[in-house]
Order: C-alpha cells, then sequence, then structure tokens
DNA sequence: CAAATCTGATACGGGTCCGTAACGATATGT
DNA sequence: ACATATCGTTACGGACCCGTATCAGATTTG
C-alpha cells in the first residue's frame, strides 16, 4: 500500500536498475534465476525443486539447472531430506543473503533519485 | 526523492516482479537488452550504437546483436543517418511503446500490493 | 513382495549470447 | 590522392540455457 509507484516512476526506476546491474560488469542473473533465488529467500522454507516448479510454473529441469548455476556461485545449497529422500531441500547461504542484500540496497539507493 | 523503498520493499517489489515475468510463459529479454531499451525509450534521441555501448559499458557487438535480436521483435528499428552514413540511428517502434507500457503498468500494480 | 508412483537429475539437439578479432564502408586529415 | 580514423557489422569458438524425453532411486500402493 505504501509504494504505489506511477508508471512513469516503474520504468525509470527500472532502468536505473538495469544499468546499474549491467555497469557493474558482474555476471547477470536470469530473470528465472532471480526469480527462484527471490523465492527461497522471500517465502518460508522448505522449498523443493517440484514446489519451485510449480510456483514458477516451469519445468522442473529448469529449476534443477538454475539451482546448479547458483551453487556454483555459492547463493544456495542443496540437501537432501532425511524424511523423504527422493526430496531435495533448498537452503540459503551466507553469500545468496548478502548478494541480495546488495541487491536490495541498490534499488532502494536509486529509488530515491526517482 | 518521492519513492524511496526500503530494502524490503525493494525485494519484495523485484520478487512480485520476477514472478509475474516468469510466469506469463513470453521469452523474457535480458537484463542488457532491457537496459539498452529501455535508455532508446526514455533518454533523448539522436542514439547510435557507439552511444549506447558507451552508455552501458559494454562493446558495440552487444549493441550490435541486441538490436537484432530487439529488432526481431520489433521493439526498435535502426536507419542510416544520411547526414554521416557511418552512423546508425536506432529509433522507437509503436511495439516497443506498447511493451514498456505494459512492463511499467505490471511493476505499477505490483508495487501497489507491497 | 511386486507394481505403480513420485522425486530430482541427466541426455540430447537446438538456440542464444558472450568476448575478441577481424572486416567493409564512410569520413577525415594531410 | 592517399593514408588514417571511425562507424557498425560479421566471424569464430565457447559457454550457457532451453524443452522434451528419459533415467535411477525412494516411496507408496495393492
Amino acid at each position: 500500500m505504501s509504494v504505489a509507484l506511477t508508471t512513469a516512476q516503474a520504468l525509470k526506476l527500472w532502468h536505473a536498475v538495469a544499468l546499474s546491474t549491467v555497469r557493474d560488469g558482474e555476471p547477470d542473473l536470469s530473470v528465472r534465476q532471480m526469480g527462484i533465488l527471490l523465492t527461497i529467500y522471500l517465502e518460508a522454507p522448505p522449498h523443493t525443486v517440484r514446489d519451485l516448479a510449480k510456483k514458477l510454473g516451469v519445468s522442473k529441469p529448469v529449476i534443477t539447472r538454475a539451482l546448479d548455476a547458483m551453487g556454483k556461485l555459492e547463493l544456495v545449497t542443496r540437501r537432501r531430506d532425511e524424511a523423504d529422500r527422493r526430496n531435495v531441500l533448498i537452503q540459503r547461504t551466507v553469500k545468496g543473503a548478502l548478494y541480495l542484500e546488495r541487491l536490495a540496497d541498490m534499488i532502494g539507493n536509486l529509488s530515491q533519485n526517482i
């Protein structure tokens, strides 16, 4: 209720964030990867491949591959569910938390110039 | 000055937009493509490949390829600069304007639930 | 216990993007 | 005029992601 961007503000903010993200040179996460990462960090655990696939409306291999990629960046970790060993539980990491904290700070700062 | 997102709000907004973007099934633009598109539509013309490359801090082939991809989607057009025929002027299209309008509406709407 | 079901991961062929290094076309300088 | 510089594009090899189909392992069902 308290944010309520106008369409012009929304585009300006998106522009600023896109420019800042591109310019810093670090490889960007895809929109899908970002959606998965934010779901893991903002929604209540446990998170499984199946749940994430359903939540994002994509196939399971998409989740597996995204977790591979983000795992290599140490943004998330996987662990077997000992209760039901078919499941894999996706967990947060310190690096992942810091990554999103930095992203949020960037967006917050840029939003102040709009 | 009027937006000023908190970090928690920024992440929630990003999450909502990422989910909405992924779920609609349409192929997403990359962050680079989005940065280029928004620069073309939000900053004053003329836009050349060289200028865009400098503004985003990327190489010229990146711009050329992004324009190829977005041109295929009819989000932008290219035209030779008759004054200096080495230059290519990048121009807006109706489809591109509509695309960004829809994006802005989506962000604006999602921002109201945060 | 055997069959059916469910999980996440993998294989495959195809597409897109990347960074670097070239290239033709045009314009400028001497 | 010719050499030099600048423009955007293309070529190349490599990396990544996609969608579909299939897989092995774990669990549930009959």
